[in-house]
This record gives structure tokens, sequence and C-alpha cells, in this order.
DNA sequence: TATAATATGTTACAAAGATCACAAAAATAA
DNA sequence: TTATTTTTGTGATCTTTGTAACATATTATA
């Protein structure tokens, strides 16, 4: 994906924004913005640029313009709204989680096969897998995020997609086979210590 | 980070041999497991050359071996220790995930400010934070997971780095600001769902 | 008005990573 | 034994991503 990175940077840069307005801040500089968030100065201009947003030489950015010039890039004008199928320990921690509003996101429904998880008893609805395309079609959702353990992944994968889902943020720790215009993001945890360890270990010798 | 990515795919690798071994099959070709993990089998050949791990022309490669190969490089001998900063949540969902122990890791210990989370109520020990020093030493901790509030989380990374933890997994959404000896790999839920929503709108226009 | 200081924006360069192409080896078939 | 097929291993190439350099614009100051 060509500009995926630049996108993922974005999102970060936003997310200083924010904090900055809070702080009653209102102008910033490249250099300010890359040090909150890790990269170069010269990355965060050329991300801009790359999206026709233009500083102020000497005066760097405004705080709120760049909020909004941002948030027209990532159609951050309404809520983008998710499902969520597989109400295990990731799927619960997800729902009560409360950051997904400050950031124009929304899990509108959840799904689990398991009867004794579904009803009202969150603070989303949980309904049985048979529900699901009514709901996709209602709700007009694009996402999705898959938490269901790794033997029923690929079903729920094929199940989302025949249902006119294109993004999947997916848990289990399997290569989902699908279509390529399917967008699939991987979260491996234990991937992710895994690699950790290899490279802490490596320092001591 | 240099080799990074090629341990990642070490490590899918080996989750994929592990299948292997489970349905019983004995020999694969690096197109085999390219398919499995979505890469190409040059990168495999690639990866496993990198690290002197040579397969049979024409044979492929005895996966019971390659394990034990994969195994060497990434020190998957001993059980590797971890500990959990913050048993909210995210906290909680971790410490119930069986996972871990098939892949050789085992969170030995979790902390969190709240004396109500604290004491032996979950399947893992969780501590007020003073314990921290005396059982990151005793356990000989190298990687910790940071799953705080965005507020406390470069505090507690300050907590963990004066205590000799050297990685760490951190979920919340902030850069957190360390020495570069340390290693931090963020965990950006809220980011890769953002990113996602991103591509899957514009595929539509 | 001229000069200095400071940030931006863009072009050129470098590094990393993945892909491609093909030679070499091993097994099988003729 | 020779030819054919299959699969590995790696050098060359392409692509992507990030870094560095520098010219340009703006503001402040003398
Ligand atoms: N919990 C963790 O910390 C953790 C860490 C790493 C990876 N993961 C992965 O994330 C996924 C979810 O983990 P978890 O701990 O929440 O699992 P879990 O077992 O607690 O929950 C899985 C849920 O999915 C439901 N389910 C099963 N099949 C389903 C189907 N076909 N359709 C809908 N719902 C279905 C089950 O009823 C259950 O509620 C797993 O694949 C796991 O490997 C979890
Ligand atoms: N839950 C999610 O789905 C989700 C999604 C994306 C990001 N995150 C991020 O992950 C982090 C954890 O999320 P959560 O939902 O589990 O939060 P949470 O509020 O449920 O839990 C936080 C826990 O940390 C403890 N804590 C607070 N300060 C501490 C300190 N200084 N030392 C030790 N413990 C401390 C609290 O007592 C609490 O138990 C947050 O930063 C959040 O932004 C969570």
């Amino acid at each position: 994906m060509l500009i995926y990175k630049t996108i993922t940077r974005l999102i970060q840069y936003r997310l200083c924004l924010i904090h900055y307005t809070e702080l009653g801040i209102e102008q910033i500089f490249s250099y300010t913005l890359a040090k909150e968030t890790g990269v170069s100065p010269e990355q965060v201009r050329k991300d801009f640029s790359q999206f026709g947003i233009r500083g102020n030489k000497k005066a760097g950015y405004n705080v709120l313009q760049l909020i909004e010039q941002i948030n027209a890039i990532l159609s951050k004008n309404t809520v983008q709204k998710i499902i969520l199928v597989g109400m295990g320990n990731i799927g619960k921690a997800l729902i009560h989680y409360k950051g997904f509003e400050n950031r124009n996101m929304q899990i509108v429904a959840a799904f689990d096969i398991d009867p004794a998880k579904q009803g009202r008893k969150y603070r989303i609805p949980v309904y049985p897998l048979q529900k699901l395309p009514q709901i996709v079609r209602r709700e007009d959702i694009s996402n999705a995020i898959i938490a269901v353990p790794e033997s029923t992944a690929q079903q729920v994968c094929d199940l989302l997609t025949e249902n006119g889902i294109r993004g999947i943020l997916n848990f289990a720790p399997v290569i989902l086979k699908t279509s390529d215009r399917i967008m699939i993001k991987n979260i491996s945890l234990c991937g992710e210590l895994e690699a950790l360890s290899y490279f802490t270990q490596r320092t001591t010798v």
C-alpha cells in the first residue's frame, strides 16, 4: 500500500494536535510535531506537502486549521462505524474502551455464536451471526474487527467479505485468505512480544 | 531496526510449522510456507538463508528440524518471562489469554496502582508498583507490557527502564520518550482502525 | 532599506526491503 | 547413463521509504 505509512503518521499528528488544542497551543512548527511523534521534521513537512497542506515560513502551522485539513483527508467529519465479531477477552476489552469516541469511531454492534454472550448486557448490543448481513447493510458498515479463536477466524472473514466488509482488523494469529481488494491488518500481540524478546535477548550478549 | 521484519517473519513461519507437526506433515517447500504466511517463496528462502538454514534441493525443508533451527535463532528453548503493568480492560484480556504458553512466553506478574485490582484474584498475581523493582530483579525480566492510561504511561515507562526493562509493548496512544537502547513497540488499535477506514472509504469513491 | 535569522518545501541521495531471474543441485524418468 | 523436472540459493534489480541539503520565503531588526 503506497501511502499507508503516511496515513498512519497523519493519524498520529492529528492526535498530537488535538492535545495541543487542549493545552491552548495555537501555532506549531514541523520540529515540534516531529519530536512529539518520533519522526523527523522533514518527514512531517513532506507528509503535509504530499496532501497539499502548506505552512507559513517562519510561522509554522496553525493547529486548528491543520486539524481541519487532516480531518478532510481522513474523512473525519462523520463518525466511522465498526462492527466486532467475537465477545471474548479481547472483544470485551474493546467494547469497554472509551477512547474510540475522541477519534470519531464507534463500535455499533458486536456478534458472537455463544448465546450466553448475546443480548444487551454490554454497552453495545451483541447479536447472533445470522443478524450480521442485515446490520452491515442497514448501518452501511465497511470495517470489522475479528476477535474470535484462530479456528473460526477464516470462516468469519469469509462471512464478512461476502457481506461487503472491506477492511478487517484481525486479532487471530492466522493469515486470512481473501480477495486483494479487502484490506486486512493483523494485530499479532504474541508475535510482537516474541520479536521484542529476540532483540532484548541479543543486547545482553 | 535492520532485521526486525525478518524476525517477525521467522516467528510467523514457526507458528505455521507447529501447525504442520500437529497435522503430521514432515517435509515442506518454501512455497508451501510462503502461501500460508502470505509472503513470496523467495522471501522465505532468503530469510532462512540469512540465518544459515539450508534446505534440500527438490526435497525442501524438514519441519521438525526447521522448528529446532528457528527456536535456536529466537532463543525459544527457555520460557520468556514478561510483566504487565495496568490491569484494566486490556490487561485483563491479556492475563486470561491461553495462547502465550504455546509460544514459550509467560506473563509472570502484573502491577496496578488500584488496590482493588491487587492480590491473587486472577490467574497471575497483581502487585502494587512498589514491588516492581524487586520482582524484575528476582525474576530477571527484560520485557514488559504497558496497559495503563495515556496519562501515566510515560511515568510507568520511566519506572520500567530505570529497573532494567529493555523491551516494552505499549498500548497507550502516546510516543514514549526514552533511551534508544530501549526497544518500544506501540500497539495502536485506534490508529490501525483509522487507517483501515481511510482506505476502505477511498475505494468507494 | 538592507541584513540576519528562522522555517518551510522540494530536489537529490541513500538505505532497506522485496522481487526477479537464473544457475546449481538433487531426484526421477527414459 | 543422460535428459528432464523440480526446488533451492543468491546476485541483480526495482520499489519504497526515509534522510540530507539547500534554495526560498517571511519576519524581525538595525
Ligand atoms: N486475549 C488476548 O490477550 C489475545 C492475545 C493475542 C491474540 N489473541 C487472539 O485474539 C482472538 C480472540 O482472543 P480472546 O482471548 O478474546 O478469545 P476468547 O476465546 O476469549 O473469545 C472468543 C469469542 O469468540 C466467540 N466465537 C467463537 N467462534 C465464533 C464465530 N464463528 N463467530 C462469532 N463468535 C465466535 C466465542 O464465543 C468467544 O466469545 C483469538 O484468536 C486469540 O488467539 C488474543
Ligand atoms: N481497551 C481498549 O480496547 C483499548 C484500545 C486502544 C487503546 N487502549 C489503550 O490501552 C491502555 C489501557 O486501556 P484499558 O482500556 O485497559 O484502560 P483501563 O482504564 O481499563 O485500565 C487502566 C489500568 O491501569 C491502572 N493504572 C493507572 N495508572 C497506573 C500506574 N501509574 N501504574 C499502574 N497501573 C496504573 C488502573 O488502575 C487501571 O486498572 C490505555 O492507554 C488505552 O488508551 C485500550
